[in-house]
DNA sequence: TTACCAATTTATTATATGATAAAAATTAAA
DNA sequence: TTTAATTTTTATCATATAATAAATTGGTAA
């Protein structure tokens, strides 16, 4: 069956689910962040709760079934699996590697990301600092802060990128922002509504709130 | 998606201009090929034509543009490089690699399979001994003898196993004859249908003659 | 409570891909 | 050369995925 688009839905609902802390996913925000029509997120939905993968009410929402969830985690530990290698044994840079992850994901059998799962060696995160499902199907949980949310004269350790869209990650790339970098936050300034901080042994730079907010910290 | 069926259209044409040294390819051919029904395959062969990829006469055949041959040797440098990346780097059997490369030769950006050509070291051949076609289109020829063609008492170097099913590929693979591999003919029965032979440093083996004419060789 | 606005669903339409059966063309045989 | 067998095409139908517009529902404010 052409079942990558219904990966799609199972998977963008899971990473609902974990980015919101909540079971039911209004329709509307799957097709928002699938870019579609909401009539046909509807549309599917309701054909995957008729197979099984999802439970569905009516103006309420929908919420993976058992067999769903299995899916969706199967489909995201491919997608960051794809991603990590993408980046450490191919070559290619964090900020690409997200769309290419998106289709190579679906085309991949149990063995083969068995093996790139042992080429990379059982890696625990992808390279954004997302958290890799195991392959008997957990998601590992740390409840890392956010770094708009540090005090000056904290020192912490930058542990995930919540935006994987190619130029924010060119961004924070740029100055070396990558998980594992520790900084130190030099001043917070809620007024002008920015950051500055220091990772170590480099310049200091300065980040609005917003974008704070899209990366998780460790404190150390 | 929408031009994974396009692409093994182009790509299953291609090799049998390949295989047949015929430009102009049947339809009820590539039906067979492709395991579809007479009628799907007129249809898109049409919708190709449409589109350029092709030429078309009808109940004569048809034929690759420029345009449709460039895609189809992009597909096929794609599967026979995924091919050799799952044999070499992720360690899967050669039997198995066929089918799992026919869905991911799709699903790959030209930057993702140059970073897996250089990883493998630019490689010439694929583990089939098929010919990777190289990135600006080109496919080295070989003009390389069947087995079954040899005499007795020749010594050759096995350089190309023309059928890709994982049943022969195992059997073949469990007498060893990959390719690079140099064997002795001992004997042939064109009665008996059957050749003798003698991989260097092995045990003897029997083939049908129906077998060793899937092998090709390189006299030495 | 009613009336309005936003969210959601339903109904219809479109496109890509495939199958099947009937019609037409080609090839082979008598 | 006429007929029979085979191949190929055409016509029709089916399924998966998606968009759009109209209808419906739910929430909110007067």
């Amino acid at each position: 069956m052409q079942s990558s688009a219904r990966e799609n839905y199972l998977k963008t609902i899971l990473e609902l689910q974990e980015a919101q802390g909540t079971e039911i996913i209004k329709l509307n925000l799957i097709a928002k962040e699938l870019g579609l029509a909401a009539g046909t997120v509807t549309g599917m939905v309701k054909a995957l709760t008729a197979e099984g993968f999802l439970e569905y009410r009516a103006y309420v929402g929908c919420r993976l079934t058992t067999k769903g969830r299995k899916l969706a985690v199967t489909t995201l530990r491919n997608h960051r699996i794809i991603e990590l290698f993408l980046v450490d044994i191919v070559g290619m840079d964090w900020s690409e590697v997200h769309d290419e992850a998106d289709r190579i994901e679906h085309a991949l059998s149990p063995k083969v990301v068995s093996g790139i799962d042992k080429l990379l060696g059982y890696p625990v995160f992808d390279p954004h600092g997302d958290p890799i499902p195991t392959a008997d199907g957990e998601i590992p949980k740390y409840n890392h802060s956010k770094l708009h949310s540090c005090k000056a004269g904290d020192t912490c350790e930058i542990s995930r990128i919540l935006d994987e869209s190619k130029q924010f990650l060119s961004f924070i790339g740029d100055i070396a922002l990558y998980p594992g970098t520790i900084v130190h936050i030099d001043e917070i300034q809620p007024e002008a509504g920015i950051i500055r901080l220091r990772p170590e042994g480099a310049e200091p730079v300065v980040l609005s709130l917003e974008s704070a907010e899209k990366l998780l910290i460790k404190a150390l």
